[in-house]
DNA sequence: CAGATCATGTAACTGGTTACATGATTCA
DNA sequence: TGAATCATGTAACCAGTTACATGATCTG
């Protein structure tokens, strides 16, 4: 996938500029994207040239200039299209099991170093989202489903962070569980 | 993160090959690498000429000439201190979190199927894992430690499809509460 | 001897990030 | 007037994939 699709689907409640759909990427926690201009500006170019998306010019109104992206009808059907393929599964890049790959270069000391920061990372990252979730000011567009959906997307990321944590968990045990046997059986 | 730090955490258990640590990448399925050639092949070469990795020759044994890698103390070193920084979050890519944002797109029975599909995903996916799982076969090496680790590093995306999945059941709730609501208030 | 596997490499491309560059408008 | 924000764009780079290309060796 691309974040042409992400650009077509946030368009479909409305018209918006480059610099408008960068802010929704750049805050919207669920979206991998950064909303770097590079990516953003680019693709709009793109979707504009196969005619997924009319753009029009504001010059002069308050604010500096600016263009306004609308989906066209090709870029509905295009998105609509896309929907009804086969959704391709997650993709989790998790470079926490490749420090793990290399356990045994670390003193016990060190392993439970790496296991509590990684540990108190996951914590951090959880109450910002939860604090982010709790101020709300998602104002969100479309049909009251689709609302509910999008509080249900921005939900997410933190159901991701707390499975890690739990199996985080479990790999705290398993270590324990492995010295103690180690203490046992010398 | 880069795939440098991958193939140094492989090869902490002795040399191997650019073939075999293409073959680890596309068994291991907790490591996002497809172990294509491209990168492992020119990767070794970047490893070599920084010296964190030696290379050695094997012209004339039973077999194809192959180049032998092993890590380096300098290579080490370079592992030891990446597992000293702070360890970065998981990314987790979900196109379906896309799909959702569009589903104003979609009639009611369409948006259903886009769901169960993904659900079907799901289960094919973690049926494949569990078989994978427990056919074994992980001649893994290191300590009895990190042989344990190793088990739970292969446990890992069974765990967060799990995760995916009851939040996919989440998702089905809201729907079926929302439509329900919308029958009460028309 | 044909097809699978071992083994190494390159070319072309997609996707994504950081940093640079520019200029208008708003507001303290 | 200077900093923040609005607004658009480009250059250079890093990461990752598919497909192409070559040749040796093993196995039925």
């Amino acid at each position: 996938m691309s974040i042409a699709f992400a650009i077509l689907a946030f368009l479909i409640h409305g018209p918006l500029s480059g610099y408008d759909l960068k802010k929704r990427f750049a805050e919207c926690e669920s979206l991998h994207w950064t909303g770097n201009n590079n990516q953003v500006y680019r693709t709009l170019v793109h979707l504009h040239e196969t005619g997924l998306v009319a753009r029009e010019d504001q010059q002069s109104r308050e604010g500096p200039a600016r263009k306004l992206y609308s989906i066209t009808p090709a870029g509905e059907d295009a998105l609509r299209s896309w929907l009804q393929e086969e959704p391709d599964l997650p993709d989790c890049r998790d470079s926490f099991l490749v420090r793990l790959m290399a356990a045994d270069l670390l003193a016990p000391g060190e392993l439970d170093r790496l296991i509590a920061a990684y540990e108190e990372q996951l914590r951090m990252k959880l109450i910002m989202l939860e604090e982010k979730q709790r101020r709300g000011g998602r104002p969100e567009y479309g049909s009251p489903l689709q609302r509910e959906l999008w509080r249900l997307i921005n939900d997410h990321p933190a159901a991701v962070l707390r499975a890690e944590r739990d199996w985080l968990l479990t790999v705290q045990w398993a270590v324990q569980r492995q010295r103690a046997g180690a203490r046992e059986n010398p």
